[in-house]
DNA sequence: TCCATACTTCGGTTAATATCGAACTATGAA
DNA sequence: TTCATAGTTCGATATTAACCGAAGTATGGA
């Protein structure tokens, strides 16, 4: 009864460490190069390639050619919630290794993706965006208004200077603790940039968790209308 | 950035044909000894016996002995939902080889999901409590409204009973066929059981599809308003 | 034009593992 | 006890594929 041998392949390609070490960090909604996915996976440039090649094959990663510069991403969010269903399973089992709750919690609550701000902060900070008409949102990037151009300019971001950049100026990048569209982009990054200069946020050592300061809270509520009481657990 | 090395493992275990075989076919719940998966997977006693201990291992499966036979079984729900996250993966795609066949007609229309019901039947069911105002959807598990409640005691199910146990209440099941969500933790197995009860649904032998008997199709549209002609082949 | 960078393809080596034959343990039946 | 069946472990073999060095293609900038 050789029912669905398909599952085979899908289970492989990502079975192989390298590889679900590229998913795992691409999880994140970022799209990322070979060289920054070929660091991360620990190989060289010429493994890496043959393991994007795979995936993109077998459908799991999609590429995005840009200049001389390959941006692969995951192919759809069905991958994520491959992944994140054996994420689940990775967890169930023996002790092996459990990591610690109080920083899960802190990672939930605020988080860096890639260079902005992820997590429950920077769900909730891109809505009241939305909702002050700073920013109007489509399926994949946002548009800045008018009356957030003067607002995102008081805040001391450079829109002209981050408009001439490269790299995508407003995008929403999907969170997967929370499952929301989030701002990335040179101006996610921007702000990101401002929340520490200003000291509002601080950077744990070593993870990627971020901290919201007293002066962080006051200044969200000051500048933006945001109660950070309702932001639940980590928020102090 | 080692993120996650774990994924990989519970990944490379599904990855490989023969044990895919085997995790599959045990995807309709039930337990089988170790030759009929030797068989169902087409190796020799002595190989599957190897990937059997090794699924052990890896916490995929659960075993239990009775007399000189070992009944192996899916761990939990959790191994089936990745099962099933990983073919809806496998159906995206170009088009390899897709077998179509009767029996996979059957099975679209409906068929087993671990212990709950899924395919057209299981989808279309669902979506019926939401219209009707029994349960509410979020991304990742249902509510059961006041209604609802009225509606599935009259049924014969003790919710009361259901929510006391540990595995998820109403959890939302992703479809490989249909790509959709549908009803699945311990009010979904209930359900199922419930539709066998009645004799409303039949299991077809050694397989996972479902068959709706004629009692079946009449009971639908008395209690919950399903026209069963609107769901197509299979249905007879 | 020339060079640097990003990425790929090719070829050979090495490590991992799926496979089965043979032999072993455990249970049930005669 | 003796035999048959279910399942296992062990050892040898063969296939697969991950890996990297070397060399190739494509793009961007000077």
């Amino acid at each position: 009864m050789k029912c669905n041998p398909y599952i085979a392949e899908s289970a492989a390609l990502i079975g192989d460490p390298a590889r679900a070490g590229m998913l795992s960090v691409l999880m994140d909604g970022q799209a990322r190069t070979a060289t920054e996915l070929a660091h991360i996976a620990g190989v060289s440039p010429q493994t890496a390639s043959g393991h994007l090649a795979k995936l993109r094959e077998g459908n799991l990663l999609a590429v995005e050619r840009q200049g001389r510069h390959r941006y692969y991403r995951l192919a759809s969010e069905k991958v994520a919630q491959a992944l994140e269903a054996l994420m689940v399973l990775s967890r169930d089992g023996p002790p092996r290794f459990r990591p610690p709750g109080p920083r899960d919690a802190q990672m939930r609550f605020a988080r860096t993706c890639y260079d902005h701000l992820a997590g429950r902060l920077g769900v909730t900070l891109t809505d009241a965006f939305v909702d002050l008409g700073y920013l109007i949102g489509s399926a994949e990037e946002f548009t800045v208004t008018a009356a957030g151009e003067i607002a995102f300019d008081k805040f001391g971001l450079d829109l002209k200077e981050l408009r001439r950049r490269k790299r995508s100026f407003a995008r929403r990048c999907l969170d997967w603790s929370e499952r929301r569209g989030h701002l990335g982009g040179a101006l996610g990054a921007a702000l990101f940039i401002q929340f520490q200069k200003t000291g509002w946020i601080k950077r744990q050592n070593d993870t990627r968790a971020v901290r919201l300061t007293r002066a962080g809270a006051h200044g969200l509520a000051q500048e933006f209308g945001i109660d950070v009481k309702l932001l639940g657990d980590g928020a102090a």
